[in-house]
RNA sequence: GGCGGUGUAGCUCAGCUGGUUAGAGCACACGGCUCAUACCCGUGGCGUCGCUGGUUCGAGUCCAGCCACCGCUACCA
């Protein structure tokens, strides 16, 4: 896409996803946020009226649980995250319009009528739930997608929920989201995940449950005709971007008017399928424009696993801004996480790209040019008398250039290498031109170039970071502010009077800041045996499995199914299990009866195809294809296998 | 099982539609400079470009098979 498409724009709607306060954040949510920003500011400094969205998703299950376990409201637990949040985002300065919450009243009232008008349109309809949930996530499951019986997401235990329940019609849109995603390349972001959302709306989309009854789930909004339901959260959240540009609020159509369809949804990539699947269906039914496009980021992983509580290797953001600085933080997340894929996150590399990119290349480069200008000119920008053309103004011109185009496509890290090219052409020009070997109107020019190029790195830098960009311009004794289009060479006027200050980003001594995190890293490191361990599990779990011998009594194919068989077993009981078993392609029903087995007696029911599966029966794959396990001798139907 | 992705220097990664001696940053070593935050600049890699075959005058770059890891998905119960 070139660049003279997007300065046609003249709004920038951006948003990232409202944050689940039932804890505090991680540095994950920290580096959407930042990302966010740095666009949102990109776009404030071209000019266009940017809205940028970001806020906290208050409903659901889990919230009320927390707030019972602190024992207050959920309104008081919620006001005090909602102001911690607040407090993080100020403290690394994030520029966001407004901050959404879903407990606002605006937002009830666009959920309602979201689900009142798909309701009326009959795009939602009642009818009746059966299948498992996991209360925690807030998620349904079709039994297939259960990890051991689990939620596939958190692992915890998933209940088996029959309600009536309102229904939102998947299935009438996919082709539609199917030809959109197809004639707009750039909807979902990168590339692998609109793979994905394509071949998953392909395999053909289930009518998505929106609501739980009341007796289950409380807190929540409440379906507009019926007071009995609370609408589902994911339905409820993702409205929110709708709410925030002044969907259905008279007093502001101009605004929805503007900022609707959003430019760009960030969000990390596992939540893709509700940015889009769920939320471009509900727009389609809505008949509203869909969002410009969704770019699913990689996450930040640390020391390459996901950031988890139970793996206890949350980082603080806070905590880190503070050690060492909102820019440095800023600076590092989007340098770290190149598009599309996860960036590992570890304190030492923090360390390491402060003192190279920051301290070295950038600040150092500042306090040399500060201090030649101190020393040869008394402190003021020289004029260039010596008409010849500078090496580093093509090089600025080409570094701007690329950084703009980087950060139209959302590329921030690709932006960063672009700015930094000049960083490193500005230190390179000084040493080949050696400005103490100089004097008169070549040193003038030399000087000239190097606090000229510094003000376009301020400039470019601005979008960033908070602090430095602006200390930046100070000590070249310019203003704040700046527009994009002041990237271009020769803004800097000649006897501007520089002020030299302190070190922009003070090196760091990675032995004194690392102590502690140097020994958690070398433990995180790869170490086989200790991983063995882990996998390895104690007599207690074993004896968990209840494991029986058996002989199949029946024996038949599941209809439309290639490789399931529906057994009868007669495993000691005072009736036979029915078990449904993948051995259709190597066993034939009629060979199986009075065949011996092993089964799993306590494994959790399930359903496959329709037919309910108490157990499973045990087999191993061999050359020929799967066998069955058998006893090699006769042994009692139900007795233990131990 | 299906679909997709990844596998290139010690580390993190670029290498588009195949073409002269395979690149960058970091780390490491040596040299230079002195304006600067013990900084900066230069030089230094005998890397089986995951493995095996194939196409081609020529292949990280195309084709086939295989291996490892990751993501999504499924009729693994």
């Amino acid at each position: 896409m070139s660049v003279g498409e997007h300065r046609d724009r003249d709004t920038f709607y951006i948003t990232t996803p409202i944050y689940y306060p039932d804890n505090r954040l991680h540095i994950g949510h920290t580096y959407t946020t930042v990302a966010a920003d740095v666009l949102a500011r990109y776009n404030r400094m071209q000019g266009r009226d940017t809205y940028y969205v970001t806020g906290t998703d208050e409903h659901g299950q889990k919230i009320q649980t927390a707030a019972r376990e602190s024992g207050v409201s959920p309104g008081e637990f919620l006001d005090e995250m909602v102001e911690w949040i607040k407090g993080l985002w100020s403290e690394l300065g994030i520029s966001y319009d407004r901050f959404i919450r879903t407990t606002d009243p605006d937002h009830a009232r666009v959920v309602k009528k979201v689900f009142s008008s798909l309701y009326e349109k009959g795009d939602i309809y009642l009818s009746k739930y059966y299948g498992w949930y996991c209360t925690p996530c807030e998620s349904f499951w079709l039994e297939s997608k259960l990890v051991e019986g689990n939620c596939p997401d958190c692992g915890r235990g998933v209940s088996w929920v029959e309600e009536d329940a309102y229904f939102l019609k998947m299935g009438k849109y996919a082709q539609r989201l199917l030809d959109h995603i197809r004639d707009n390349p750039d909807f979902i972001q990168p590339e692998i995940r609109k793979n994905e959302m394509v071949s998953f709306i392909k395999g053909g989309l289930e009518d998505l449950c929106v609501s739980r009854k009341k007796d289950a789930l409380q807190w929540g909004i409440s379906v507009p005709f019926n007071e009995d339901y609370v609408i589902y959260v994911w339905f409820d959240a993702v409205c929110n971007y709708i709410t925030a540009a002044g969907y259905g609020d008279p007093d502001r159509a101009e605004d929805f008017r503007r900022y609707w369809p959003a430019d760009v949804h960030l969000i990390g990539k596992e939540i893709l399928r509700f940015h889009c699947v769920i939320w471009p269906i509900m727009l389609m039914a809505l008949e509203l424009p869909l969002p410009k496009r969704v770019f699913g980021h990689g996450w930040l992983t640390i020391g390459g696993e996901k950031i988890s509580k139970s793996r206890g290797n949350v980082v603080d953001p806070l905590v880190l801004a503070d050690k060492y600085g909102r820019d440095a933080i800023r600076y590092y997340l989007v340098r770290e996480i190149p598009f599309g894929a996860d960036g590992r996150y570890t304190e030492a590399a923090l360390v390491d790209r402060i003192n190279v990119d920051l301290a070295n290349d950038l600040g150092n480069l500042l306090s040399r040019v500060t201090a030649m200008i101190a020393k040869y000119r008394d402190g003021v920008v020289p004029r260039r008398t010596d008409g010849i053309p500078s090496r580093l103004e093509s090089i600025a011109a080409e570094s701007a250039r690329s950084a703009e185009v980087a950060l139209e496509a959302y590329l921030l890290s690709d932006a960063i290498s672009a700015i930094w090219r000049l960083v490193s052409a500005a230190n390179k020009y000084i040493e080949e031109s050696a400005p103490w070997n100089l004097k008169g109107e070549q040193l003038d020019a030399v000087l000239y170039d190097l606090a000229e190029s510094l003000r376009i790195l301020a400039v470019m830098l601005w979008p960033f970071m908070v602090d430095a960009p602006a200390e930046m311009m100070r000590q070249l004794g310019l203003g704040d502010a700046p527009s994009w289009e002041e990237v271009s060479w020769g803004a800097l006027q000649p006897g501007t009077v520089i002020a030299r200050g302190a070190p922009l980003f003070p090196r760091l001594d990675p032995e004194e800041v690392l102590e502690v995190a140097v020994e958690e890293d070398s433990e995180s490191e790869m170490n086989p045996k200790l991983e063995e361990e882990v996998d390895m599990i104690d007599f207690e779990h074993f004896s968990a499995m209840d494991l029986r011998t058996g002989n199949v009594l029946t024996a038949e194919k599941i209809e439309g199914a290639d490789k399931l068989l529906k057994l009868t077993v007669d495993i000691g009981e005072a009736e036979p299990r029915q078990v449904v078993a993948g051995i259709a392609e190597h066993y034939s029903p009629e060979d199986l009866p009075g065949h011996p087995v092993v089964v799993v007696a306590n494994l959790k029911p399930a359903r496959l195809f329709g037919v309910e599966s108490q157990g499973m029966v045990l087999s191993a794959e061999g050359p020929e294809g799967l066998n069955l396990i058998v006893p090699v001798a006769e042994v009692t139907a139900g007795s233990k296998v131990k």
